[in-house]
DNA sequence: GTCAACAATCGTGTATACAAGAATAGCATT
DNA sequence: AATGCTATTCTTGTATACACGATTGTTGAC
């Protein structure tokens, strides 16, 4: 547990909700989490002050908190932001990569290439992210890394049902050896637009994304 | 005032922190804002749990908050962000402009214009805030506004210092022009580029920053 | 004279109490 | 039977009280 109650919850809530235990739309009543959680009401309500500073759920004054319900096309804009972020990001790391970045990039994408090859898509779910953190990191802009990660978050259950769609592990892993190719030759361009094409869910993969959030 | 105390506060204590009335590294006594504010410490702490998870200040477990010092080179990385982010903005700007947006963009382009002319620094920031929102608005992608907005805040008081650097109104205003150009032409690569260019602080841009920050 | 240990004080973290607004159910009226 | 008004209940918003950890100042020993 952290060091403060207030922030347990949050972290506590927060995973809550994006493992869907809490739906989007739903009520969270601060009497009932404070007895869930065996705490008052104060720190329960830092918890839901600070999420609804950071956009996962909304207090409508004297009407209790709700669970936002970010919707097909929200998820899409924020996907749309994601990319541009890591775009940006992969620039600067073919521009600033230096020994530990390359290795932590290489170890991370050949842990993917594995998972990939045994067809393992929740390895490959988590491999996949580390990837994308190694990235961040070798970008060397500490604010740039704290967006992508922050954001990156929000968008965890929706990578998961992306990679549930067939073939979509193999394109994938591909499309993760060519970024390699192009930060390594310190192609900031290439990685650039690459690391959009990736990370962004155009054409078909918009109405993937739709048809799997209609199916829970 | 707001519907409640707590995100009244929020906004004041934000608004203290942007125009720079508490300085970073500031403490910030609960008991000290409560008293000055004639509330409670309740509406004080969450507020305080807001700004933090917002990013503004640090909240050290059992040691109290204190303002975040941006610190010149992570200013910069946030520019390179917004730059970033603005160029995505522009892109879709140019790409699904319609008329409301067009004569808004057109309407406080012109504003921005006349405060050029007349040399007016305190004008031109303002006309220039609404003129980048506008743009933000014209992409038509409510997420990517919201980043925008936000980050924008933050940067607020820094843009302020770019604006006494000589010359930089004309400059910027030139910039602006192409950058008008560019998407009423539906031009979104070059709007991209353009506004990167126009809101990253690269080069000498970069020691103007830091100079007017140490002056403080 | 310096450093360490202990005590006192100050400030944060959590719980609880109370007040006020919103939701709801019951009653009356049409 | 349906709709509108009223009273009750339930939940949120704020204040206050209390406990615990951190900081600081003082005293004593080396």
């Amino acid at each position: 547990m952290s060091e403060n109650v207030g922030r347990w919850l949050r972290d506590e809530i927060e995973n809550s909700i994006l493992s869907n235990e809490f739906s989007p739309g739903e009520r969270l009543d601060e009497t009932v989490l404070a007895t869930r959680f065996g705490v008052s009401r104060t720190p329960v309500r830092e918890a839901l002050m600070q999420l609804d500073a950071i956009g996962l759920i909304e207090i409508r004054p004297r009407r209790g908190a709700i669970v936002i319900d970010p919707g097909p096309h929200r998820v899409y804009e924020m996907f749309e932001v994601m990319a541009e972020l890591e775009g940006l990001a992969g620039s600067l790391a073919a521009r600033r990569l230096d020994k530990a970045s390359r290795e932590a990039i290489t170890a991370t994408h050949s842990r993917c290439e594995q998972s990939a090859a045994a067809g393992d898509s929740d390895a490959y779910y988590y491999d996949n992210e580390e990837f994308h953190k190694a990235i961040y990191a070798a970008g060397r802009s500490d604010f740039l890394e704290e967006q992508c990660l922050q954001l990156h978050r929000r968008l965890r259950p929706y990578r998961r049902l992306q990679l549930r769609v067939r073939n979509r592990l193999s394109t994938s892993f591909s499309e993760h050896c060519a970024i390699v190719d192009a930060i390594f030759a310190g192609d900031g361009d290439a990685a650039r637009r690459l690391l959009r094409g990736h990370v962004g869910i155009q054409g078909e993969r918009f109405s993937d994304l739709v048809a799997s959030m209609a199916a829970r």
